[in-house]
RNA sequence: GGGAGAGUUCCCGAGUGGCCAAAGGGGGCAGACUGUAAAUCUGUUGCGUUUCGCUUCGAUGGUUCGAAUCCAUCCUCUCCCA
């Protein structure tokens, strides 16, 4: 046993938000007594960083004796939560549903232990779908009034500019799921992000009101950086788990490349570094810092990626920002003879390894001095790339901006 | 159902017949400075080998030598009344 429980170390990792009972909670969560759960809904067909913190309150609630359940909103990925949004969602197919529910089953179970019954995984549209729309305005709509709905925080919002009906619905249907899920499974929290409170509450209420029993529910607070803006987003998007759509890489040079003001937070809510090694780099600042962000990288990526992955993407990026001249893992695309058959210029390859949108935004990027080829600043967009500048390493490292670096391979 | 208004580039937002590839801001990108940070300053930000051409102002047609701008129809959204 260890000396402080696992609530205390949310609570000291600053993991904790809000929470309806926090007596009782602690005693749950403590003694392995919480059979909680927390829904991602699949708006994409991967997994993000937004889902990670997640799934490491899973993992840590998890090895405290706790039971997770993951569930996926294949039913409630059909409405779509209007909570922190401005906009309406983009509406998902139920083709695009199920295949990226499939998705984040098979990245969840990298995550969390499913073997013996120590985790489940369920799929909200397994009852959501067969609801009888007079049955359940009935059975649980009696239960919800539209004048406290409509002062929930996740509504206000969307009280400007417009809210549909459909979207109106998503509280109820997540408290239906709790609701459900209380029944079931036995499960008697639940756990999300803190824009998910007022959601979370109605599920608490439902259940209270229908059954006349607790549930407790908790949120995480959600990872903002200094500016207040939500962690986890690049311009091309979100910094997603699935290697293919961000490499371990990019998902490493994410994280080293955080704010000075953001890593210990960083590193406080999603390693599993032990607390009192977090707190001794507490003092740390000023360029020790960097040394902070290569161990947050670090060990996210070897969180999502593993070990090895994590090496090279640590390997790769002190090889190219330091002295060193390992190549290895660096980003590359394969060129071949034929890509040679015409004269090639230094725009086209950038072109051929993807490193610009368009040949106008290459140009500019060449002229003002943004671009070279090993180490040798190029002056002009349309000099030559000849195959013998291939010959001395069979490659050529190209660099763009500060911080991409990539590796033409001539094959 | 009736009435009013709005849709402009990544976002916000000016533009109400030619000087408009479209002000300004935000964001992005690049450069300088640095620590792969922040702040600051500079440049840049539709596409094209570029004193020029092409595509873009919700959609489709039309008026005009010329349309983001005028007309018609349609679509979407917001507000007021019911």
């Amino acid at each position: 046993m260890s000396p402080i429980g696992v609530y205390e170390e949310l609570q000291a990792r600053g993991l904790i938000a809000q929470v309806t009972d926090e007596e009782e909670i602690r005693d749950l969560v403590n003694n392995g007594k919480a059979v909680f759960y927390i829904g991602f809904d699949p708006t994409a067909d991967s997994l993000h960083v937004g889902h990670f913190m997640a799934l490491c309150l899973m993992k840590r609630l998890q090895m405290a004796g706790n039971k997770p359940i993951a569930l996926v909103g294949g039913g409630t990925g059909m409405i779509g939560d209007p909570s922190g949004r401005t906009d309406m969602r983009k509406m998902l197919t139920k083709e695009d549903i199920n295949h990226n529910c499939e998705c984040f089953k098979k990245q969840m179970s990298k995550f969390i232990d499913f073997s013996d019954g120590k985790a489940v995984m369920v799929n909200n549209a397994h009852w959501l779908l067969d609801l009888n729309y007079v049955e359940l305005l009935r059975e649980v709509g009696a239960c919800f009034s539209v004048n406290r709905m409509l002062t929930a925080e996740c509504y206000k919002q969307r009280m400007e500019k417009g809210l549909s009906f459909l979207e109106f619905n998503y509280m109820i249907m997540q408290s239906y799921d709790f609701y459900k899920l209380f029944q079931d499974y036995g499960c008697n929290m639940q756990f999300g992000g803190d824009d998910q409170w007022s959601n979370m509450l109605g599920g608490t209420e439902l259940i209270r009101r229908k059954l006349g029993k607790d549930a407790y529910a908790m949120t995480i607070t959600l990872l903002l950086n200094s500016e207040g803006k939500k962690m986890g987003k690049t311009q091309k998007g979100a910094v997603w788990l699935d290697p293919e759509k961000t490499s371990p890489y990019e998902f490493y040079q994410y994280w080293r490349n955080v704010a000075d003001a953001d890593v210990l937070k960083c590193i406080r809510m999603l390693t599993f570094l032990p607390l009192d090694e977090i707190d001794k780099m507490d003092s740390w600042e000023g360029a020790q810092l960097n040394t902070a962000k290569e161990i947050l990288a670090f060990e996210l990526t070897k969180l999502v990626h593993g070990e090895e992955e994590a090496k090279k993407a640590q390997e790769a990026a002190r090889a190219l920002f330091g002295a060193g001249t390992n190549t290895d893992n660096m980003p590359s695309t394969e060129l071949s003879d034929a890509d040679f058959a015409e004269d090639v210029t230094v725009l086209d390859l950038l072109t051929k390894c993807s490193l610009i949108p368009s040949r106008k935004e290459g140009r500019r990027l060449i002229q003002q001095g943004g671009v070279s080829l090993d180490g040798e600043k190029v002056q002009d967009p349309f000099a030559k790339v000849t195959k013998d500048m291939f010959e001395e390493n069979g490659y050529v490292v190209i660099k763009k901006g500060k911080k991409v670096f990539h590796k033409a391979v001539l094959k």
